[in-house]
DNA sequence: ACCGGAAATATCCTATAGGATTCATGGGGG
DNA sequence: CCCCCATGAATCCTATAGGATATTTCCGGT
Protein backbone atom coordinates (compact mmCIF):
# COMPACT_ATOMS: atom_id res chain seq x y z
CA UNK A 1 0.00 0.00 0.00
CA UNK A 2 0.92 3.82 -0.73
CA UNK A 3 0.34 6.04 1.64
CA UNK A 4 2.75 8.22 0.20
CA UNK A 5 1.35 11.43 -0.51
CA UNK A 6 1.13 12.89 -3.63
CA UNK A 7 4.06 14.49 -5.75
CA UNK A 8 5.26 17.29 -3.65
CA UNK A 9 4.14 20.48 -4.70
CA UNK A 10 5.79 23.92 -4.82
CA UNK A 11 5.08 26.01 -1.75
CA UNK A 12 1.60 26.09 -0.55
CA UNK A 13 -0.39 25.15 -3.77
CA UNK A 14 -3.05 22.61 -2.60
CA UNK A 15 -2.87 22.30 1.25
CA UNK A 16 -5.68 21.89 3.34
CA UNK A 17 -8.08 24.83 1.95
CA UNK A 18 -9.31 27.98 3.93
CA UNK A 19 -12.46 27.40 5.33
CA UNK A 20 -15.47 29.17 2.64
CA UNK A 21 -18.80 28.97 2.61
CA UNK A 22 -19.29 26.25 0.31
CA UNK A 23 -16.31 24.00 -0.71
CA UNK A 24 -16.71 23.57 -3.88
CA UNK A 25 -15.83 27.32 -4.89
CA UNK A 26 -12.74 26.92 -3.06
CA UNK A 27 -12.06 23.95 -4.72
CA UNK A 28 -12.86 25.08 -7.85
CA UNK A 29 -10.39 28.47 -7.20
CA UNK A 30 -7.72 25.85 -6.03
CA UNK A 31 -7.83 23.32 -8.72
CA UNK A 32 -7.80 26.24 -10.97
CA UNK A 33 -4.46 27.75 -10.05
CA UNK A 34 -3.14 24.22 -9.91
CA UNK A 35 -3.57 24.07 -13.68
CA UNK A 36 -2.45 27.60 -14.17
CA UNK A 37 0.88 27.46 -12.42
CA UNK A 38 1.25 24.09 -14.38
CA UNK A 39 1.44 22.04 -11.03
CA UNK A 40 -0.60 19.82 -12.87
CA UNK A 41 0.40 19.55 -16.76
CA UNK A 42 -1.32 20.35 -19.63
CA UNK A 43 -2.77 17.07 -21.00
CA UNK A 44 -2.27 15.60 -17.74
CA UNK A 45 -5.19 13.47 -15.50
CA UNK A 46 -6.97 14.94 -12.51
CA UNK A 47 -7.66 11.94 -10.55
CA UNK A 48 -11.38 13.37 -8.24
CA UNK A 49 -10.00 11.04 -5.33
CA UNK A 50 -6.36 12.33 -5.39
CA UNK A 51 -7.44 15.56 -5.86
CA UNK A 52 -9.83 14.63 -2.57
CA UNK A 53 -6.75 14.19 -0.77
CA UNK A 54 -4.80 16.67 -1.78
CA UNK A 55 -6.68 18.71 -0.67
CA UNK A 56 -8.56 17.40 1.99
CA UNK A 57 -11.75 17.25 1.51
CA UNK A 58 -14.31 14.65 0.09
CA UNK A 59 -14.71 13.69 -3.70
CA UNK A 60 -18.74 14.77 -3.91
CA UNK A 61 -17.28 18.83 -4.00
CA UNK A 62 -14.19 17.87 -6.23
CA UNK A 63 -16.94 16.82 -8.58
CA UNK A 64 -18.83 19.56 -8.41
CA UNK A 65 -15.88 22.12 -9.07
CA UNK A 66 -14.32 19.91 -12.32
CA UNK A 67 -17.70 19.76 -13.44
CA UNK A 68 -18.00 23.45 -14.06
CA UNK A 69 -14.13 23.56 -14.85
CA UNK A 70 -15.05 21.74 -17.83
CA UNK A 71 -17.16 24.28 -18.96
CA UNK A 72 -14.15 26.84 -18.95
CA UNK A 73 -12.67 24.22 -21.31
CA UNK A 74 -9.97 23.87 -18.30
CA UNK A 75 -10.39 19.72 -18.02
CA UNK A 76 -12.42 17.19 -20.27
CA UNK A 77 -14.44 14.29 -18.77
CA UNK A 78 -13.94 10.93 -20.45
CA UNK A 79 -17.08 8.97 -19.21
CA UNK A 80 -15.87 6.22 -16.63
CA UNK A 81 -12.12 7.43 -17.13
CA UNK A 82 -11.88 10.40 -15.45
CA UNK A 83 -10.95 14.01 -16.27
CA UNK A 84 -7.66 15.60 -17.83
CA UNK A 85 -6.74 18.66 -18.58
CA UNK A 86 -6.55 20.35 -22.25
CA UNK A 87 -3.55 20.48 -23.82
CA UNK A 88 -2.12 24.67 -23.98
CA UNK A 89 -3.29 26.67 -26.89
CA UNK A 90 -1.62 25.68 -30.04
CA UNK A 91 -1.06 28.19 -32.76
CA UNK A 92 -4.02 27.43 -34.62
CA UNK A 93 -6.01 27.45 -31.81
CA UNK A 94 -4.38 30.85 -30.84
CA UNK A 95 -5.17 32.43 -34.64
CA UNK A 96 -8.82 31.28 -33.76
CA UNK A 97 -8.81 33.21 -30.19
CA UNK A 98 -7.46 36.59 -31.83
CA UNK A 99 -9.81 36.59 -35.01
CA UNK A 100 -12.63 35.81 -32.80
CA UNK A 101 -11.42 39.01 -30.21
CA UNK A 102 -11.35 40.90 -33.04
CA UNK A 103 -14.78 40.33 -33.96
CA UNK A 104 -15.78 41.08 -30.69
CA UNK A 105 -13.96 43.70 -28.50
CA UNK A 106 -13.55 46.41 -31.16
CA UNK A 107 -17.16 46.43 -31.61
CA UNK A 108 -17.79 46.52 -27.92
CA UNK A 109 -15.36 49.57 -28.15
CA UNK A 110 -16.77 51.44 -29.58
CA UNK A 111 -20.21 50.81 -28.09
CA UNK A 112 -18.80 51.69 -25.02
CA UNK A 113 -17.77 55.06 -26.18
CA UNK A 114 -21.31 55.08 -27.93
CA UNK A 115 -22.80 54.70 -24.40
CA UNK A 116 -20.17 56.66 -21.99
CA UNK A 117 -21.70 57.34 -19.14
CA UNK A 118 -20.42 58.70 -15.52
CA UNK A 119 -20.64 55.58 -13.44
CA UNK A 120 -18.65 53.57 -16.68
CA UNK A 121 -16.25 56.13 -17.13
CA UNK A 122 -15.06 55.86 -13.42
CA UNK A 123 -15.20 52.08 -13.47
CA UNK A 124 -12.48 52.69 -16.30
CA UNK A 125 -10.47 55.42 -14.32
CA UNK A 126 -9.98 52.97 -11.06
CA UNK A 127 -9.25 50.31 -13.01
CA UNK A 128 -6.45 52.27 -15.06
CA UNK A 129 -5.62 54.06 -11.88
CA UNK A 130 -4.90 50.40 -9.91
CA UNK A 131 -2.11 49.93 -12.37
CA UNK A 132 -0.83 53.24 -12.20
CA UNK A 133 2.19 51.37 -10.57
CA UNK A 134 4.50 49.75 -13.39
CA UNK A 135 4.23 46.56 -12.03
CA UNK A 136 7.82 45.42 -10.77
CA UNK A 137 9.66 41.92 -11.85
CA UNK A 138 8.06 39.82 -9.03
CA UNK A 139 5.84 36.36 -9.15
CA UNK A 140 2.99 38.70 -7.35
CA UNK A 141 3.35 41.84 -9.87
CA UNK A 142 3.12 39.28 -12.90
CA UNK A 143 0.07 37.86 -11.37
CA UNK A 144 -1.42 41.64 -10.38
CA UNK A 145 -1.05 42.73 -14.03
CA UNK A 146 -2.74 39.58 -15.13
CA UNK A 147 -5.82 40.49 -13.15
CA UNK A 148 -5.62 43.53 -14.29
CA UNK A 149 -5.66 42.87 -18.28
CA UNK A 150 -8.34 40.33 -17.82
CA UNK A 151 -10.53 42.82 -15.22
CA UNK A 152 -9.87 45.70 -18.10
CA UNK A 153 -11.31 43.67 -21.41
CA UNK A 154 -14.20 42.63 -19.26
CA UNK A 155 -14.71 45.59 -18.62
CA UNK A 156 -15.17 47.26 -21.50
CA UNK A 157 -17.07 44.61 -22.92
CA UNK A 158 -19.66 45.16 -19.87
CA UNK A 159 -19.76 48.94 -21.15
CA UNK A 160 -20.69 47.87 -24.66
CA UNK A 161 -24.23 47.01 -22.65
CA UNK A 162 -24.74 43.35 -24.45
CA UNK A 163 -24.62 41.04 -21.86
CA UNK A 164 -23.90 38.61 -24.33
CA UNK A 165 -20.84 40.09 -25.73
CA UNK A 166 -19.60 40.68 -21.92
CA UNK A 167 -20.49 36.32 -21.40
CA UNK A 168 -19.52 35.43 -24.74
CA UNK A 169 -16.42 36.91 -23.70
CA UNK A 170 -15.87 35.66 -20.70
CA UNK A 171 -16.12 32.77 -21.68
CA UNK A 172 -13.48 32.63 -23.52
CA UNK A 173 -11.48 32.76 -20.75
CA UNK A 174 -9.25 33.95 -22.91
CA UNK A 175 -6.73 35.60 -20.28
CA UNK A 176 -6.18 32.46 -18.07
CA UNK A 177 -5.73 30.33 -21.81
CA UNK A 178 -3.08 33.26 -23.03
CA UNK A 179 -1.25 33.55 -19.44
CA UNK A 180 -1.13 29.86 -19.24
CA UNK A 181 0.65 29.56 -22.10
CA UNK A 182 3.44 32.05 -21.24
CA UNK A 183 4.37 35.13 -19.64
CA UNK A 184 6.51 37.66 -20.72
CA UNK A 185 7.34 40.50 -17.74
CA UNK A 186 8.45 43.08 -19.91
CA UNK A 187 5.32 43.19 -21.34
CA UNK A 188 3.68 44.45 -18.85
CA UNK A 189 4.30 48.56 -19.61
CA UNK A 190 3.46 48.61 -23.42
CA UNK A 191 0.16 46.76 -22.79
CA UNK A 192 -0.67 48.87 -20.15
CA UNK A 193 -0.41 52.17 -22.61
CA UNK A 194 -2.15 50.80 -24.92
CA UNK A 195 -5.18 50.47 -22.40
CA UNK A 196 -4.83 53.87 -21.51
CA UNK A 197 -5.31 54.59 -25.32
CA UNK A 198 -8.21 52.88 -25.28
CA UNK A 199 -9.78 54.18 -22.70
CA UNK A 200 -9.17 57.89 -23.17
CA UNK A 201 -11.06 56.98 -26.34
CA UNK A 202 -14.10 55.63 -24.38
CA UNK A 203 -13.99 58.62 -22.06
CA UNK A 204 -14.11 61.16 -24.79
CA UNK A 205 -16.74 58.96 -26.31
CA UNK A 206 -15.09 58.69 -29.94
CA UNK A 207 -16.53 55.73 -31.19
CA UNK A 208 -14.11 55.12 -34.37
CA UNK A 209 -11.02 55.74 -32.64
CA UNK A 210 -12.26 53.43 -29.44
CA UNK A 211 -12.47 50.91 -31.77
CA UNK A 212 -9.05 51.16 -33.61
CA UNK A 213 -7.40 51.47 -30.51
CA UNK A 214 -8.79 48.14 -29.80
CA UNK A 215 -7.98 46.54 -32.84
CA UNK A 216 -4.50 48.02 -32.42
CA UNK A 217 -3.68 46.52 -29.18
CA UNK A 218 -4.84 43.35 -29.75
CA UNK A 219 -2.91 43.12 -32.88
CA UNK A 220 -0.08 43.83 -31.17
CA UNK A 221 -0.77 41.66 -28.26
CA UNK A 222 -0.90 38.78 -30.93
CA UNK A 223 2.15 39.95 -33.17
CA UNK A 224 4.28 41.56 -31.02
CA UNK A 225 3.87 39.44 -27.50
CA UNK A 226 2.22 36.12 -28.49
CA UNK A 227 3.01 35.05 -32.01
CA UNK A 228 6.54 35.22 -32.01
CA UNK A 229 6.56 32.04 -28.95
CA UNK A 230 5.76 29.64 -32.07
CA UNK A 231 8.89 30.47 -33.67
CA UNK A 232 10.53 32.40 -36.69
CA UNK A 233 7.44 31.26 -39.05
CA UNK A 234 5.58 33.44 -41.25
CA UNK A 235 2.90 34.80 -39.27
CA UNK A 236 -0.61 35.12 -41.38
CA UNK A 237 -3.21 37.30 -40.36
CA UNK A 238 -5.56 35.92 -37.46
CA UNK A 239 -8.14 38.48 -39.18
CA UNK A 240 -10.38 36.53 -41.86
CA UNK B 1 -46.17 15.27 6.79
CA UNK B 2 -46.50 15.19 3.41
CA UNK B 3 -45.16 12.06 1.48
CA UNK B 4 -47.10 13.72 -1.17
CA UNK B 5 -45.02 13.11 -4.30
CA UNK B 6 -43.89 15.89 -6.58
CA UNK B 7 -46.76 17.56 -8.73
CA UNK B 8 -47.73 14.93 -11.05
CA UNK B 9 -46.02 15.20 -14.53
CA UNK B 10 -46.99 14.75 -17.71
CA UNK B 11 -47.10 11.91 -19.88
CA UNK B 12 -43.85 9.80 -18.79
CA UNK B 13 -41.14 13.38 -18.27
CA UNK B 14 -39.60 12.57 -14.68
CA UNK B 15 -40.14 8.72 -14.89
CA UNK B 16 -37.23 6.92 -14.07
CA UNK B 17 -33.94 6.96 -16.39
CA UNK B 18 -33.28 4.13 -18.90
CA UNK B 19 -29.70 3.08 -18.42
CA UNK B 20 -27.19 4.94 -19.70
CA UNK B 21 -23.50 4.79 -19.26
CA UNK B 22 -23.37 7.37 -17.03
CA UNK B 23 -26.21 8.87 -15.31
CA UNK B 24 -24.86 12.29 -14.74
CA UNK B 25 -25.42 12.95 -18.26
CA UNK B 26 -29.02 11.23 -18.34
CA UNK B 27 -29.94 13.51 -15.44
CA UNK B 28 -28.77 16.63 -17.51
CA UNK B 29 -30.99 15.53 -20.33
CA UNK B 30 -33.92 14.64 -18.10
CA UNK B 31 -33.70 18.18 -16.23
CA UNK B 32 -32.97 19.83 -19.38
CA UNK B 33 -36.43 18.72 -20.92
CA UNK B 34 -38.48 19.01 -17.50
CA UNK B 35 -36.99 23.25 -18.21
CA UNK B 36 -37.81 23.27 -21.66
CA UNK B 37 -41.48 21.44 -21.53
CA UNK B 38 -42.03 23.93 -18.59
CA UNK B 39 -42.97 21.14 -16.14
CA UNK B 40 -40.59 23.22 -13.77
CA UNK B 41 -41.67 27.03 -14.30
CA UNK B 42 -39.54 29.49 -14.99
CA UNK B 43 -38.15 30.84 -11.66
CA UNK B 44 -39.34 28.26 -9.73
CA UNK B 45 -36.63 26.46 -7.46
CA UNK B 46 -35.35 23.05 -8.14
CA UNK B 47 -34.53 20.78 -5.41
CA UNK B 48 -31.54 18.46 -5.41
CA UNK B 49 -33.10 15.88 -3.29
CA UNK B 50 -36.30 16.14 -5.17
CA UNK B 51 -35.19 15.44 -8.32
CA UNK B 52 -33.23 12.56 -7.31
CA UNK B 53 -36.12 10.78 -5.96
CA UNK B 54 -38.11 11.95 -8.35
CA UNK B 55 -35.81 10.42 -11.33
CA UNK B 56 -34.69 7.37 -8.49
CA UNK B 57 -31.33 8.33 -8.67
CA UNK B 58 -29.14 9.76 -5.38
CA UNK B 59 -28.52 13.37 -5.16
CA UNK B 60 -24.71 12.89 -6.09
CA UNK B 61 -25.55 12.60 -10.03
CA UNK B 62 -28.33 15.59 -9.40
CA UNK B 63 -25.51 17.68 -8.61
CA UNK B 64 -22.86 17.22 -10.81
CA UNK B 65 -25.96 17.57 -13.75
CA UNK B 66 -27.05 21.19 -12.25
CA UNK B 67 -23.41 22.16 -11.91
CA UNK B 68 -23.49 21.66 -16.07
CA UNK B 69 -27.37 23.40 -16.00
CA UNK B 70 -25.78 26.58 -14.40
CA UNK B 71 -23.46 27.02 -17.63
CA UNK B 72 -26.00 27.08 -19.75
CA UNK B 73 -27.81 29.64 -17.97
CA UNK B 74 -30.98 27.48 -17.16
CA UNK B 75 -30.37 27.40 -13.52
CA UNK B 76 -28.56 29.22 -11.52
CA UNK B 77 -26.80 28.59 -7.63
CA UNK B 78 -27.52 30.16 -4.42
CA UNK B 79 -24.89 28.92 -2.30
CA UNK B 80 -26.81 27.15 0.82
CA UNK B 81 -30.36 27.48 -0.79
CA UNK B 82 -30.21 26.01 -3.81
CA UNK B 83 -30.75 26.19 -7.17
CA UNK B 84 -33.45 28.15 -9.49
CA UNK B 85 -34.41 27.71 -13.04
CA UNK B 86 -33.93 31.01 -14.44
CA UNK B 87 -36.62 32.93 -15.50
CA UNK B 88 -38.10 33.48 -19.62
CA UNK B 89 -35.80 35.56 -21.86
CA UNK B 90 -37.09 39.20 -21.56
CA UNK B 91 -37.13 41.99 -24.13
CA UNK B 92 -34.43 43.19 -23.96
CA UNK B 93 -32.60 39.93 -23.40
CA UNK B 94 -34.08 38.75 -26.87
CA UNK B 95 -32.92 41.81 -28.41
CA UNK B 96 -29.23 41.36 -27.35
CA UNK B 97 -29.31 38.12 -28.22
CA UNK B 98 -29.88 39.04 -31.79
CA UNK B 99 -27.85 41.72 -31.76
CA UNK B 100 -25.08 39.46 -30.47
CA UNK B 101 -25.95 36.79 -33.40
CA UNK B 102 -26.31 39.78 -35.92
CA UNK B 103 -22.57 40.20 -35.04
CA UNK B 104 -21.55 36.12 -35.55
CA UNK B 105 -23.49 34.39 -37.85
CA UNK B 106 -23.78 36.45 -41.07
CA UNK B 107 -19.71 36.61 -40.65
CA UNK B 108 -19.71 32.61 -40.27
CA UNK B 109 -22.13 32.34 -42.84
CA UNK B 110 -19.54 34.27 -45.05
CA UNK B 111 -16.42 32.33 -43.82
CA UNK B 112 -18.46 29.38 -44.83
CA UNK B 113 -18.88 30.16 -48.17
CA UNK B 114 -15.18 31.45 -48.23
CA UNK B 115 -13.78 28.18 -47.22
CA UNK B 116 -17.04 25.32 -48.15
CA UNK B 117 -15.37 22.35 -49.45
CA UNK B 118 -16.90 18.85 -50.37
CA UNK B 119 -17.74 17.68 -46.75
CA UNK B 120 -18.81 20.47 -45.44
CA UNK B 121 -21.31 20.75 -48.53
CA UNK B 122 -22.44 17.09 -48.12
CA UNK B 123 -23.68 17.98 -44.07
CA UNK B 124 -25.26 20.88 -45.29
CA UNK B 125 -27.22 19.34 -48.45
CA UNK B 126 -27.84 16.27 -45.47
CA UNK B 127 -29.27 18.71 -42.56
CA UNK B 128 -31.59 20.05 -45.32
CA UNK B 129 -32.53 16.67 -46.55
CA UNK B 130 -33.45 15.73 -42.97
CA UNK B 131 -36.24 18.47 -43.09
CA UNK B 132 -37.42 18.09 -46.52
CA UNK B 133 -40.70 16.86 -45.11
CA UNK B 134 -42.69 20.19 -44.24
CA UNK B 135 -43.16 19.60 -40.21
CA UNK B 136 -46.79 18.75 -39.75
CA UNK B 137 -48.36 20.14 -36.74
CA UNK B 138 -47.64 17.41 -33.60
CA UNK B 139 -45.92 18.53 -31.14
CA UNK B 140 -43.15 15.84 -32.04
CA UNK B 141 -42.54 17.34 -35.19
CA UNK B 142 -42.57 20.73 -33.49
CA UNK B 143 -39.61 19.20 -31.28
CA UNK B 144 -37.59 17.94 -34.59
CA UNK B 145 -38.73 21.16 -36.37
CA UNK B 146 -36.55 23.01 -33.64
CA UNK B 147 -33.68 20.16 -33.40
CA UNK B 148 -33.36 20.78 -36.80
CA UNK B 149 -33.20 24.34 -36.88
CA UNK B 150 -30.32 23.95 -33.99
CA UNK B 151 -28.23 22.01 -35.53
CA UNK B 152 -28.63 23.80 -38.96
CA UNK B 153 -27.24 26.71 -37.10
CA UNK B 154 -24.42 25.40 -35.27
CA UNK B 155 -23.54 23.66 -38.51
CA UNK B 156 -22.98 27.00 -40.26
CA UNK B 157 -20.72 28.21 -37.58
CA UNK B 158 -18.80 24.96 -37.88
CA UNK B 159 -18.04 25.47 -41.31
CA UNK B 160 -17.14 29.03 -40.46
CA UNK B 161 -13.71 27.49 -39.58
CA UNK B 162 -13.80 29.07 -36.51
CA UNK B 163 -13.88 27.15 -33.58
CA UNK B 164 -14.37 29.92 -30.85
CA UNK B 165 -17.20 31.11 -32.39
CA UNK B 166 -18.41 27.81 -33.14
CA UNK B 167 -18.02 27.69 -29.54
CA UNK B 168 -19.50 31.13 -28.75
CA UNK B 169 -22.66 30.69 -30.73
CA UNK B 170 -23.53 27.44 -29.32
CA UNK B 171 -22.85 28.40 -25.48
CA UNK B 172 -25.45 30.71 -26.25
CA UNK B 173 -27.74 27.97 -26.07
CA UNK B 174 -30.24 30.66 -28.15
CA UNK B 175 -32.46 27.75 -29.77
CA UNK B 176 -33.16 26.26 -26.38
CA UNK B 177 -33.82 29.90 -24.40
CA UNK B 178 -35.94 30.56 -27.92
CA UNK B 179 -37.61 27.78 -28.14
CA UNK B 180 -38.54 27.67 -23.79
CA UNK B 181 -39.64 31.43 -24.39
CA UNK B 182 -42.54 30.23 -27.35
CA UNK B 183 -43.36 28.15 -30.32
CA UNK B 184 -45.59 29.01 -33.14
CA UNK B 185 -46.19 26.05 -35.06
CA UNK B 186 -46.89 28.03 -38.20
CA UNK B 187 -43.02 29.27 -38.72
CA UNK B 188 -41.85 26.25 -39.56
CA UNK B 189 -42.06 26.30 -43.37
CA UNK B 190 -40.55 29.96 -44.04
CA UNK B 191 -37.44 29.20 -41.84
CA UNK B 192 -36.85 26.02 -43.46
CA UNK B 193 -37.31 28.01 -46.93
CA UNK B 194 -34.54 30.83 -45.78
CA UNK B 195 -32.43 28.08 -44.56
CA UNK B 196 -32.16 26.51 -48.14
CA UNK B 197 -31.67 30.26 -49.44
CA UNK B 198 -28.41 30.63 -46.81
CA UNK B 199 -27.34 26.90 -47.70
CA UNK B 200 -27.47 28.04 -51.76
CA UNK B 201 -25.38 30.55 -50.90
CA UNK B 202 -23.05 28.84 -49.26
CA UNK B 203 -22.75 26.07 -51.83
CA UNK B 204 -22.44 28.41 -54.25
CA UNK B 205 -19.39 29.83 -52.62
CA UNK B 206 -20.97 33.59 -52.38
CA UNK B 207 -19.65 35.25 -49.38
CA UNK B 208 -21.69 38.10 -49.75
CA UNK B 209 -24.81 36.18 -50.57
CA UNK B 210 -24.50 34.05 -47.46
CA UNK B 211 -23.71 37.01 -45.29
CA UNK B 212 -26.79 38.49 -46.49
CA UNK B 213 -29.52 35.72 -46.62
CA UNK B 214 -27.93 35.30 -42.65
CA UNK B 215 -28.90 38.73 -41.86
CA UNK B 216 -32.12 37.86 -43.51
CA UNK B 217 -33.35 35.32 -42.15
CA UNK B 218 -31.93 36.68 -38.29
CA UNK B 219 -34.16 39.58 -38.71
CA UNK B 220 -37.51 37.51 -40.04
CA UNK B 221 -36.78 35.83 -37.36
CA UNK B 222 -36.80 38.41 -34.70
CA UNK B 223 -39.44 40.81 -36.45
CA UNK B 224 -41.65 38.28 -38.01
CA UNK B 225 -41.64 35.74 -34.91
CA UNK B 226 -40.29 36.36 -31.95
CA UNK B 227 -40.61 40.37 -31.22
CA UNK B 228 -44.46 40.39 -31.59
CA UNK B 229 -44.45 38.48 -28.50
CA UNK B 230 -43.91 41.24 -26.50
CA UNK B 231 -46.67 43.51 -27.51
CA UNK B 232 -47.16 45.67 -30.28
CA UNK B 233 -44.76 48.48 -29.14
CA UNK B 234 -42.35 49.82 -31.93
CA UNK B 235 -39.79 47.28 -32.10
CA UNK B 236 -36.15 49.30 -32.32
CA UNK B 237 -34.07 47.37 -34.48
CA UNK B 238 -31.11 45.14 -32.24
CA UNK B 239 -28.24 46.04 -33.96
CA UNK B 240 -26.65 48.47 -32.36
C1' DA C 1 -56.72 40.71 12.94
C1' DC C 2 -51.75 41.34 12.19
C1' DC C 3 -47.02 40.90 13.38
C1' DG C 4 -42.91 38.64 15.49
C1' DG C 5 -40.44 34.70 17.15
C1' DA C 6 -39.60 29.68 18.22
C1' DA C 7 -40.09 24.87 17.07
C1' DA C 8 -40.47 21.55 13.30
C1' DT C 9 -39.58 20.35 8.78
C1' DA C 10 -37.22 20.24 4.56
C1' DT C 11 -33.11 21.02 2.08
C1' DC C 12 -28.36 21.58 1.32
C1' DC C 13 -23.61 20.17 1.98
C1' DT C 14 -19.98 17.01 3.10
C1' DA C 15 -18.14 12.62 4.17
C1' DT C 16 -17.87 7.66 3.66
C1' DA C 17 -18.77 2.89 1.81
C1' DG C 18 -19.04 -0.40 -1.80
C1' DG C 19 -19.85 -2.20 -6.58
C1' DA C 20 -18.21 -1.58 -11.38
C1' DT C 21 -14.87 -0.25 -14.60
C1' DT C 22 -10.39 0.95 -16.16
C1' DC C 23 -5.43 1.03 -15.74
C1' DA C 24 -0.93 -1.00 -14.38
C1' DT C 25 1.94 -4.98 -13.52
C1' DG C 26 3.91 -9.40 -14.33
C1' DG C 27 4.20 -13.96 -16.42
C1' DG C 28 3.75 -17.19 -20.31
C1' DG C 29 3.74 -18.15 -25.30
C1' DG C 30 5.20 -17.17 -30.13
C1' DC D 1 12.81 -10.08 -28.04
C1' DC D 2 8.00 -8.82 -28.48
C1' DC D 3 3.16 -9.56 -27.82
C1' DC D 4 -0.87 -11.16 -25.29
C1' DC D 5 -3.47 -12.14 -21.31
C1' DA D 6 -4.48 -12.65 -16.36
C1' DT D 7 -4.18 -10.71 -11.85
C1' DG D 8 -4.05 -6.81 -8.62
C1' DA D 9 -4.46 -2.04 -7.68
C1' DA D 10 -6.29 2.30 -8.46
C1' DT D 11 -10.07 5.03 -9.94
C1' DC D 12 -14.63 6.21 -11.06
C1' DC D 13 -19.54 6.18 -10.06
C1' DT D 14 -23.49 5.79 -7.19
C1' DA D 15 -25.83 5.43 -2.92
C1' DT D 16 -26.45 6.56 1.90
C1' DA D 17 -25.81 8.88 6.51
C1' DG D 18 -25.46 12.82 9.38
C1' DG D 19 -24.43 17.67 10.69
C1' DA D 20 -25.49 22.47 9.28
C1' DT D 21 -28.37 25.82 7.24
C1' DA D 22 -32.64 27.67 5.36
C1' DT D 23 -37.62 27.59 5.13
C1' DT D 24 -42.13 26.77 6.81
C1' DT D 25 -45.50 26.32 10.39
C1' DC D 26 -47.51 27.43 14.48
C1' DC D 27 -48.38 30.11 18.46
C1' DG D 28 -48.52 34.06 21.59
C1' DG D 29 -48.43 39.14 21.99
C1' DT D 30 -49.93 43.76 20.59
Amino acid sequence: MRTAPAPPLPDGAGDPLPRRQVLADGVYEAVKALIMDHVIAPGARVSIDGLARRLGVSPTPVREALARLESAELVVKEPLRGYRTTPLLSLEQLDDLYRFRLLLEPWAAAQAAARADAAGAAALRAELDSCQVPAAESYADYKALAAHDTRFHVLVAELSGSRQVRTAFERTHCHLHIFRLYYDRRIGRKAVSEHRAIADAVLRGDPDAAREAMRAHLEASYYERLRPLFGEAAAPPPAG
